[in-house]
DNA sequence: CCAGTCTATTGACAGACGTTCAATAGGCAA
DNA sequence: TTGCCTATTGAACGTCTGTCAATAGACTGG
């Protein structure tokens, strides 16, 4: 049963962290025991104390690769209209969901109980909203108030993707996308007022 | 030190689950230890257990109650024109979260985690999305998309209030209202098209 | 092919926390 | 005062986190 395999550190690292990130799919953080990741990755736990310092800090490790590869895949296309930037970002975004339902739904619970991993979270949904500002500049004008609405829309849109994707009351994807696309320049709007 | 006190299980009871209440200002879910409470109540561990169960079911009885005060306190006036009910319902809501500030957060954050205490807060806030189509049938057609628009926009409210809670962003408590209780009917509005 | 060294990896141990249950003691009735 | 009912306790067990000295893979120079 204890057959060693020696692995350099990178390679280590790795596999533990794919394996956190593949685990989010069918356990929840609170499930996500030392004990548990041990023994799924074949290796002692020593061994993940010894790479990771302790279970807050695997699991930021993991939470962090899982917020880096949303803001990646949210990226937006460089050139092209506001609008049509802001709608295909919107799009990955809910595909990103799509695809990745249980383990998102991991991360927002997770990160909703240790502040730590809810640094993380607000720095990715702060890096989706701060884009908004930067792709329209003209539009949107970079006040406090304005960012606290951005951050507003952010929780909406995310609330309505995970509602939608468990029941989707009969609105098609592009409905939502229209949704979630126009809400935000109607809400800035009704700030101005 | 081990001074018994015999009470009646009612008097036990709502000892144990206002001392949950207090506890929450100060210690997040996961601190809330069935040790900290039997301490601070100056009980043994057993008795906790005697009562509620097991740990999980005490924070079950903890939330239930708490959202019971959230829903009972934002309950909207019984006359009045839709809007105004609506905007009286929802500066009840954020002197609520003003109030009860780190509370509430050990409420959101703990809920995030548990299915069943995610459950209580949901019938919370279904109660309170429940009332908008309750209050005013003719404005808003109840349609599992308006429902769908209305959760969406609950979960807006709450980041916005938490979010200007901890920085006004230059707004006052009426600008906060007028924007949450103004974007609703623009949701719902274009929601039609 | 063979020491010798480096370090990735382990297993045993201590402490904290959740949970169970038989024993204890507070208060009411007779 | 006696005796019963039951609210309450404290000890005991299992699980999980975290620590650390001991172990064993793999590469090096001879």
């Amino acid at each position: 049963m204890s057959q060693r395999t020696r692995l350099t550190p990178e390679q280590r690292r790795e596999q533990l962290l794919d394996l956190g990130i593949r685990l989010f799919a069918h356990h929840s953080l609170d499930e996500m025991s030392i004990d548990l990741v041990a023994r799924e990755a074949g290796i002692s736990r020593g061994l993940l104390y010894h790479y990771f310092g302790d279970k807050t800090a695997f699991r930021e490790a993991v939470v962090r690769r899982a917020a880096e590869a949303l803001v990646a895949q949210t990226e937006p296309p460089a050139t092209g209209e506001p609008v049509e930037r802001l709608l295909h970002s919107m799009a990955a975004y809910v595909d990103f969901v799509d695809a990745n339902y249980e383990g998102y739904v991991s991360m927002v619970r997770g990160a909703a109980s240790d502040p730590v991993l809810r640094e993380i979270y607000d720095d990715a949904f702060g890096a989706l909203g701060g884009r908004i500002f930067e792709a329209a500049p003209d539009f949107v004008p970079d006040t406090p108030a304005a960012r606290l609405v951005v951050r507003g829309w952010l929780a909406m849109s995310e609330e309505l993707v995970l509602s939608w994707k468990k029941d989707p009351a009969g609105l098609s994807r592009e409905d939502l996308l229209g949704l979630l696309a126009g809400s935000l320049p109607m809400l800035l709007d009704s700030l101005e007022t």
